[in-house]
DNA sequence: CAGTGGTCTAGACCACGCG
DNA sequence: GCGTGGTCTAGACCACTGT
């Protein structure tokens, strides 16, 4: 098992600061040197180099970049899902950069899945909302939001790179109270993969959301592919006895 | 591309009933067949069949025993880490056949992070637990339970495959109330994996709680180590405005 | 344009599961 | 003891990144 014996190696001479493509030592998102002079250095193959590679990514240690290289994962962005924190505010307390791109929005019908999570049925119009968001100019997470257009008229026409949590409180007057959440582990693929400059494949942690209003209304659900090194859940709550 | 198109013709296969050992068509913990055969069928080295296989694998179609095989992954539990129901009767909810296993039970020093977690001084004695628990025969997760002594005195003399929380309830009066939890994606190595029947650097789910009683008193926690395909997290919040 | 990462080939050996 | 999965080698070509 040479790859392990390669992993640990390459673990404690990140720690050390070598294996860095500058002499830089900071241990957030530096890059490693190339494969090549990775495998050579090992005394070993770039296939098994690869290998140790993948499992420091699986451990959340490094991560890829498609076609850039290797990369020294930051920490994790904590993240209470039962709490109505907006990313950025989220982020900011964190000490991290934030930052929203919207890649498209517009209505479209809604597939087989969304309107099981809205309660309506297939082919009805929603908004979908397509964005990315950043931590440090590292793109993280692939947001996509789906709200029923008759809860938020005119949505579209907002700023929609802002907090949508902010655009409904400041224009509707309507606030996240209730969410039904689910996590599960994932990949990303293709569209997905690309848009967070990852490889198709690349582990990934899946969040889906329903919100609802403080009046108990449903309001919009969201899909969110998180880069999986780039977050942990953490929540309290109170069991029903 | 070629795996991706081999990873998409194996699930064709897979649904159709094709690819397995024997012949039937249960979707559910089939083994495939050989890799090589596989490669042959598919026209390819072993190493692009593996890539195909690697990629189910993330996605949750497939998984592996070490040494094995590949099999075809059942369904996903639906775990709310904010509910109390324990995990036979989880399992039985869902029609699937759960199974407990003790691996052992003793007093150990607690090590900085289970110190921390407990709020108490580093090599304080705890009760240490590891189990493994499984569905319909398939190991699913490793749990390790710690516990306050002091909370729960002579715990150890207990049946302890049986559910920690019917033991606290009948034994003790003590209910699980509060739950503090962090979820995050990781990965099993060495002795971890090995209890899961799974290759170093198999991807995993890995839940972390803390747990509290009826009056608001730290009682235990407990580290989980999933598949990262047997679980799914499904938990209603109402948030704090 | 040079070098890199992504992908693929065609083998090989070994330890282990299973019959 | 056979076949399997786990691991490893020594190459190769191509598309893309970064300069």
């Amino acid at each position: 098992m040479q790859y392990l014996k390669i992993k640990d190696e390459i673990l404690l001479q990140i720690e050390a600061g070598s294996l860095f493509t500058s002499g830089q030592k900071l241990t957030s998102g530096q890059k490693l040197m190339s494969e090549r002079k990775l495998a050579e250095s090992f005394n070993t193959t770039r296939v098994t180099l690869r290998e140790a590679l993948s499992l420091l990514e699986s451990e959340g240690k490094v991560y890829r970049e498609n076609r850039r290289g290797w990369f020294i994962s930051p920490a994790p962005l904590r993240y209470d899902p039962t709490n109505t924190t907006n990313f950025h505010n989220l982020a900011l307390s964190q000490q991290r950069i934030p930052k929203t791109e919207l890649i498209n929005a517009g209505m479209v019908p809604a597939d087989k899945h969304i309107a099981q999570l809205l309660q309506i049925a297939p082919q009805t119009e929603v908004i979908r909302i397509h964005r990315v968001r950043y931590l440090d100019e590292r793109p993280v997470v692939l947001v996509t939001h789906y709200v029923l257009p008759d809860r938020l008229p005119h949505l579209l026409s907002h700023d929609l790179s802002a907090s949508l949590t902010d655009i409904y409180q400041q224009h509707y007057d309507i606030l996240y109270q209730q969410t039904h959440y689910r996590i599960r582990s994932s990949s990303l693929v293709a569209d997905t993969a690309a848009a967070l400059r990852a490889t198709s494949g690349c582990a990934a942690m899946y969040i889906e959301r329903v919100n609802y209003d403080q009046h108990g209304q449903l309001l919009d659900c969201d899909l969110e592919y998180w880069r999986h090194d780039a977050v942990i859940i953490e929540a309290r709550a109170i069991r029903q006895l």
